[in-house]
DNA sequence: GTCTATAGCCGGATAGAC
DNA sequence: GTCTATCCGGCTATAGAC
């Protein structure tokens, strides 16, 4: 055994290829490629496509709960915290301009697949949606919490659609100052109206 | 020739295909099959793969630009226009929460494939683009017309995106509201601020 | 744990009879 | 214009040597 198992750099590489060009387009021998091994080794650690798909879904999920924990920890207001993220949209601009959002894009392609894993992968979008309801409780907005936590998720969603399709970063600033004035118009509103 | 001509049935089936299963899953023989001839007679309507997916990306554009003229036709004011194109969500919901956007999702797609034909398909959306910002114009809002016609944008493709992942009809009819709401506020905001 | 070799299938694409 | 038959390549997956 390496320092990092053949395994998780396999995930590791099929998490990135899947992002980049699509569970159904990315082949075993891409994966292979990408880790430097032959395809037969591959069966050694994983005996379907589907078991890889499987292991990058709770990769996604790990990673996301890691960031999510982080975004707590570092005690700044739930304000703050849900700036970190919107924000997302302006840090992964480059990639999101290239291949839309990494969860949203495999969600709607296993969405088409009728795939047994469509429910793990939404279930990513589902941290990020409970832990924006979290904040928006926190702020002692209760009775539209979650709906707020949707509308988020939707907006970065169609930011990231739109921004791959037309590739227009000034576009993506935009929407993002927007989703800020939302959320602080949001905040100075009366509590008892959310 | 038939009534409807075979060239005519492959486009309108691969269409249907490559929107409920995707471009990249669907393969010749369920096309042929869809339309119930050989894989071989095929061939003799279209040379490629990609030639079938530019006939259907053309029949969309056609399509689309007929429903947005008939919607300008049809005579009544610009916000009813546009509320022609935020009810498509309601219109379409179910195929949406199976499939999302049929131009949403081709984009997400092609981007990810780096096929040729990803500019033609961003040219659909162009389309609703185009026309969002002249009904904005109409209503007497210059400057920030084509960011409004973005946002709708933006708003409607994560509506279809979300709605794929968690399959919620609620959900949908919500944010068709949250958009109605918004647009009206927009119209009673003083033009000049537009 | 890693390799080579290969099976078996399905994809896009072609040739040629009718 | 439609068919059957077929080619070739890439795909997932397996077997077995090292």
């Amino acid at each position: 055994m390496t320092a990092v198992g053949t395994r998780d750099l396999i995930v590791e590489k099929a998490d990135a290829l899947f992002y980049e060009g699509g569970f159904e387009a990315t082949s075993f021998a891409d994966i292979a490629a990408a880790v430097g091994i032959s395809r037969g080794n591959f069966y050694h650690h994983f005996k379907t496509k589907d078991a890889i798909l499987d292991a990058v879904i709770s990769r996604r999920q790990q990673r996301t709960s890691e960031m999510l924990d982080n975004w707590q920890a570092k005690g700044a207001a739930p304000r703050d915290r849900i700036l970190s993220f919107i924000r997302l949209l302006i840090a992964n601009r480059i990639k999101i301009m290239a291949f839309g959002c990494p969860v949203g894009t495999l969600c709607s392609e296993l969405a088409k697949l009728d795939h047994a894993a469509q429910h793990r992968a939404a279930e990513i979008l589902g941290l990020f949606r409970s832990w924006l309801t979290g904040q928006f409780q926190a702020l002692g907005i209760i009775r539209q919490a979650e709906a707020h936590a949707m509308h988020l998720l939707v907006w970065s969603q169609g930011v990231a659609v739109i921004a791959a399709t037309f590739r227009d970063e000034a576009f993506i600033r935009r929407e993002v100052a927007g989703i800020e004035e939302w959320l602080d118009e949001l905040l100075v509103a009366p509590a008892v109206e959310n």
